[in-house]
RNA sequence: GGGCUUAUAGCUCAGGUGGUUAGAGCGUACCCCUGAUAAGGGUAAGGUCAAUGGUUCGAGUCCAUUUAAGCCCA
């Protein structure tokens, strides 16, 4: 007995998968997949590292199915496909999850903990989650290599990446600079983005706030605004802290804003002022209620302010004033004192203009920067560049300054009074709420001398410091820059050369970040980490960048020669061994980076600049320090580089995308990628963001046990686009079991069930392509169509498009169609070309589709083919990961005979409505159908369908009517496409027209091609293509129209179609009774009838087809009713009694 | 506040370059089939295409504004 195709009792893709799983494992299918293709052109991936100290979400799946998909499609087009998995190891996330573990705060760091057990936590909580990852790898699917890792915290990855650094600073794009960070003088520290976020952190705290008056100077852009006005004007600003007013170097005003100019009194000195502010807020200080006050009874201390509006301006107009320095404590160093624009002023609050002090906030330094306005700076005894206020939180004592600097800049009378002054109570311990703020007696200086509009106490939210509670300054630190935008135009012009999938994140999200690119800020102030390579003398005149464990051992052989340290951490590393062992011999990581004190040239001692480099250039340096380049790996970097294809989601566009980007473009004047996809989130059903909190995230491992990952898979690839959000609702996973795999998997077991029945194995010789029927060269066409149309899509990077594709073919062309409509070629007659071809066709459809699936549905892919290939052996191969892509046969392809399968389709889709119309059942035969045709073509592509139509809805014969035949009744609509050019706005009138035109006209305009039409005063002449005539009716017939297609039905039954019809439903009847007694398909039978003249009158002619149906063997009518006998109804009142035996 | 995305049937989604009747699947209702049967098929109901304004003879589609949701950034 020859092979049988395996047959299962119903779909289980779980359990599909956990085999195939096991199959792989034993046939190292994933080794096999790369081994298999050694010598061919490589297809570069990258993939993303994941931190594995989170638990792997739902999304996870998502944005490895589409990594994993390409890999394999490009795999099976026979490329070359290495995945090496990497873990992401630094960064704040560990150390919070160590210090949660451990029960510690970063205080405690370097007390309770010492840095270096710290550290050594970090090493293991990073990788806590490892085995659930790893599990959810191979569950779902993702072939990638986890056996060889990269792993960031690694010394040979590290090595790389100072590598990177170094070449940076020689390019001289690494500098020291400043930004303001969120600070807190009472703990010493800059706070990051999450530790404000602490829950508590922001708080509402009740502080003295003012609206400062700014003079402004008449010179010459005060003419062009004021013209010769020639009295004193002032702008308003507020501020919530007013301490900053002495660091003001510019104001800010909105340039869309309008503005007016106001007279009125300064409320604590009375004198008459000209006050300018934005229009939004004029009301806010001159209530409507004072409007009317005059200014001549006007006498100071009076609450009702009159005022009045003397002029408006626009904040453009505004730009370029320049005003006297409110606080003249320290002079600037640079262009200061001038009305600038800012894109963040609102008319919220305040008075529409914004006081700028670029030492103490961000948004202050970006605009004061763009329009050339300096910061107020001092320089220290130290000679350093500091803000007005140090490190503790206070504004500077004049002996801790330089002396130079004091007597060039400092006006020593008015500042000394103040200097040594916290800036908030809350930092001096012994201060106390009551004590006089800083904020309040500069208020009061401010109202004596007429510079004071507005003084109150205002509450706002404020955030403090989760340490120390006391709030946070704004404050700028020291921190290392890469200057990416020397190199902006490089990355703009390379991005241009990216293929993004979608493309508006490459233009927009992703090119839109980078023409408004800013310097990289390197440095984070943590424990765990990459150590910037960079140590400095003292006084920061020099500075050495360390590129390599080489260099480093060197570096240290000096300065123990210098007498700087005593012995070499790096004693037991041999350069230039690449073992693992060599490079386990020391730790780059803190603390042992911070002990290494180098020598300068001039012999000074060295420390490192003790920040840690952000983990995102960790991530950006994958390509490079996954293969510990240029250390090893060089040729073959040369030719894996850059990536033809990385994935990850949209949220890494100015992440992972953008690092990688720069330093390629940076340091190797590359792309790092060629093609790039992004996916979006994953969401509840409900379409709100899944999270841990709200309960509503779903498990991945649930979802893949329950469906299966083929499934999973399947249903998010082609539910939304990849980078459109996708609802995930596990219902929808359902559907797509049901519906493709569902329909797929029926469609194989009804080809095992026939083809184990006849013995098929595929040995025969092919049958010859013009040898097989229509319908089968009809579903081979439509196949070879899906097979370039699924590769072009995969190449395209347009996964859902593709299985979209596949699920249609399965579902309406091959089980919907082709299956339904050959069933009979399998199971009736004999072994006959016919059949072969059949089987063929089937098998090489399926075996086809488990290939165009596999990228995506792996595992059923894997094991569709299997089944099929395990009995005909068509391929050596045995996974369907290893097959070379078949290639479409465009030989086959026959767009006229898809085109009038198409037909048949329509035409019996239309017949079966008009029979469920009728309440005429299929299985009645009528006689005729009708159908009009326009052409000789058309009339050909129906004749050559005309016998799957008369089957597929049970009637004998089929024939035309010619379009000018009499019968028809037309119908005729305006075509707005070819008349609307032509005749504009007349079209309305036109289409009345036509519509109206009756069956004469008709007739003429089909006969002369041309016909006149009377509209609005004009003769118009219309041809037969701006017109659609349509048949609307055949009187006498029933008829359906669909689209310019029509067809009739001819519903009269004869009396030969009645017998016909209740022999049908005698077949139909015995076929159930088989059923129900579990014959085989195969099954011979006796059938017994008891004897009754009105039946046999009405199934006499037939009883040659029933027997042949049936399989009857020997018919026998009974002459005695017996118990034995069931009674069946035919219908129509014709009742029989029957027997059915094995013959 | 800026950039980007999305908005079409109860749900999930299609709808090149504008053309008058806006499609599919699921779900719902009714029905058919019974040699694919723990399958298969048909028919129907269901839409102010987020809103407003504009361009046009004609807008789901093009333009502007707005609303809602989401992401990233500030």
């Amino acid at each position: 007995m020859s092979k049988q195709y395996p047959s299962y009792s119903h779909l289980n893709l779980p359990l599909i998968a956990q085999q195939v799983q096991e199959q792989w494992d034993q046939e190292q299918t994933f080794k096999q997949s790369i081994a298999t293709r050694d010598g061919q052109p490589s297809f570069v991936f990258y993939e993303g590292p994941p931190s594995a100290n989170g638990v792997p979400g739902i999304h996870h799946v998502m944005a490895r199915t589409i990594k994993d998909l390409f890999c394999r499609f490009k795999t099976m087009q026979g490329f070359k496909v290495e995945r090496k998995a990497g873990w992401d190891t630094h960064g704040l996330p560990v150390e919070i999850g160590v210090e949660k573990s451990l029960g510690i705060t970063k205080e405690d760091i370097g007390h309770k903990i010492s840095i270096e057990d710290y550290n050594k936590a970090c090493r293991t909580e990073v990788m806590k989650y490892k085995d659930l990852w790893d599990d959810l790898t191979q569950k779902m699917g993702y072939w990638v290599d986890l056996d060889h890792p990269y792993i960031t915290f690694d010394n040979k990855y590290i090595e790389s990446v100072w590598w990177l650094l170094k070449q940076l600073y020689n390019k001289n794009l690494l500098y020291k600079g400043y930004t303001i960070q969120p600070y807190s003088p009472a703990a010493g520290t800059g706070l990051s983005t999450h530790e404000l976020n602490q829950p508590g952190c922001y708080r509402d705290v009740k502080d003295t706030t003012a609206v400062a008056q700014f003079k402004v100077i008449k010179n010459e852009a005060f003419s062009r605004v004021f013209g010769n006005f020639s009295e004193d004007l002032h702008i308003l600003a507020w501020t919530t802290t007013p301490w900053t007013l002495p660091s003001n170097t510019a104001l800010a005003v909105g340039p869309k804003i309008q503005y007016l100019l106001v007279k009125t009194f300064n409320p604590y000195t009375f004198e008459k002022v000209n006050v300018m502010l934005a229009k939004d807020r004029f009301r806010a200080y001159f209530p409507e209620k004072n409007d009317e006050v005059s200014f001549d009874d006007y006498k100071g201390g009076d609450k009702a302010m009159p005022h009045q509006i003397i002029g408006e301006f626009s904040g453009d107009q505004l730009c370029g004033l320049s005003y006297e320095q409110l606080i003249p404590f320290v002079k600037p160093m640079g262009k200061a004192f001038e009305v600038i624009p800012g894109d963040y002023v609102t008319t919220e609050d305040g008075t529409g203009v914004v006081h700028i002090a670029p030492t103490f906030g961000a948004d202050d330094d970006r605009v004061a920067k763009a329009a050339g306005i300096a910061p107020l700076i001092l320089i220290d005894a130290e000679g350093q560049r500091r803000p007005m206020v140090d490190l503790q939180g206070r504004f500077y004592r004049i002996a801790d300054l330089d002396a130079d600097f004091v007597k060039t800049n400092v006006n020593t009378s008015l500042y000394s009074e103040y200097a040594g002054r916290f800036v908030k109570n809350d930092y001096n311990p012994s201060l106390t709420e009551a004590d006089a703020s800083l904020d309040v007696d500069l208020a009061v200086m401010l109202k004596k001398q007429n510079l004071a509009f507005k003084v109150e106490k205002h509450t706002h939210n404020y955030p403090h410091c989760w340490r120390t509670d006391k709030p946070i300054l704004y404050y700028p630190l020291d921190s290392w820059f890469i200057k990416t935008t020397e190199y902006r135009d490089k990355m703009i012009d390379l991005n241009g050369t990216i293929n993004w999938k979608p493309k508006s994140t490459g233009e927009g999200r992703f090119g839109n970040w980078l023409e408004n690119l800013v310097d990289w800020n390197l440095s984070r102030s943590r424990f765990w980490g990459i150590p910037l390579p960079i140590w400095s003398s003292e006084d920061h005149k020099e500075r050495i960048c360390i590129g390599s464990a080489e260099e480093l051992k060197i570096e240290i052989e000096k300065s123990v020669a210098a007498g700087w340290m005593k012995n070499n951490p790096l004693q037991n590393f041999v350069p230039g061994d690449m073992s693992e062992a060599n490079y386990n011999t020391f730790d780059f990581h803190k603390p042992y980076a911070d002990l290494i004190v180098l020598v300068s040239p001039t012999g000074k001692p060295m420390h490192r600049d003790p920040d840690l480099i952000d983990v995102w250039f960790d991530s950006g340096s994958m390509p490079y320090a996954q293969l510990h380049y240029p250390f090893e790996n060089k040729e073959y970097f040369d030719q894996n580089y850059p990536a033809d294809f990385i994935a990850e989601g949209v949220d890494q566009t100015r992440g992972w995308f953008f690092t990688l980007h720069a330093i390629a473009s940076m340091v190797f004047d590359s792309v790092a990628y060629k093609n790039v996809v992004s996916n979006g989130l994953v969401l509840d059903k409900n379409g709100n963001k899944m999270s841990k909190r709200l309960g509503n995230a779903v498990d991945p491992f649930e979802t893949l046990k329950k469906y299966g990952p083929d499934a999973t898979r399947w249903y998010m690839i082609t539910n939304a686009q990849p980078w459109d959000n996708l609802k995930f609702d596990v219902e929808g996973i359902a559907e797509v079991q049901r519906k493709f795999f569902g329909t797929l998997y029926n469609t194989y077991s009804f080809f095992a069930l026939y083809a184990n029945i006849d013995g098929f194995t595929h040995q025969e010789a092919e049958v010859a392509f013009d040898q097989r029927p229509e319908i089968d060269r009809w579903i081979l066409s439509e196949l070879n169509t899906l097979i370039l149309n699924v590769e072009e899509a995969y190449q395209q990077y347009e996964p859902t498009r593709a299985g979209r594709m596949i699920q249609y073919f399965v579902d309406a062309h091959l089980s919907n169609w082709y299956v339904r409509l050959s069933r009979r070629r399998f199971w009736k007659g004999t072994y006959s070309t016919d059949k072969i071809s059949a089987y063929q066709t089937l098998y090489h459809n399926l075996v086809t589709l488990a290939q165009l699936a596999a990228p995506i549905a792996p595992f059923f892919g894997e094991r569709l083919f299997n089944d099929l290939n395990s009995v005909s052996g068509k391929c050596k191969e045995n996974s369907i990961h290893l097959t070379q892509w078949f290639k479409a046969n465009s030989a086959e392809i026959d767009k006229q005979l898809e085109e009038r399968m198409q037909l048949a389709q329509d035409f019996s889709s239309m017949i079966l409505g008009l029979r469920k119309q009728t309440k005429i059942k299929v299985r009645q035969p009528l006689q005729k159908i009708m159908i009009p045709v326009s052409s000789e073509a058309m009339q050909q592509q129906i004749d050559r369908v005309k016998d799957l139509i008369t089957s597929e809805v049970n009637v004998k014969e089929l024939a035309y009517i010619a379009e000018d035949n009499d019968m028809l009744v037309k119908a005729i609509k305006a075509n707005f496409k070819t008349l609307g050019p032509k005749f504009g706005k007349l079209m309305k009138s036109i289409a009345v027209q036509i519509t109206a035109m009756s069956s004469s006209d008709i007739r003429q305009l089909e006969q002369s091609g041309k016909f006149n039409l009377f509209v609005e005063g004009e003769n118009i002449e219309i041809e037969l293509s701006d017109v659609e005539i349509t048949t609307q009716d055949i009187p006498g017939w029933v008829v359906a129209t669909q689209g310019n297609l029509t067809v009739a039905l001819d519903i009269t039954i004869t009396d030969e179609l009645f017998k016909e019809g209740v022999s049908r439903e005698l077949v139909n009847r015995v076929q159930n009774l088989r059923k129900e007694q579990n014959f085989e398909v195969t099954d011979k039978i006796r059938l017994q009838i008891l004897k009754d003249d009105d039946i046999l009158g009405i199934i006499a002619d037939n009883l040659v087809y029933i027997c042949s149906e049936t399989l009857t063997e020997d018919l026998q009518w009974i002459e005695q009713a017996t118990d034995e006998l069931v009674e069946v109804d035919l219908g129509l009142q014709n009742i029989v009694k029957l027997k059915v035996t094995k013959y």
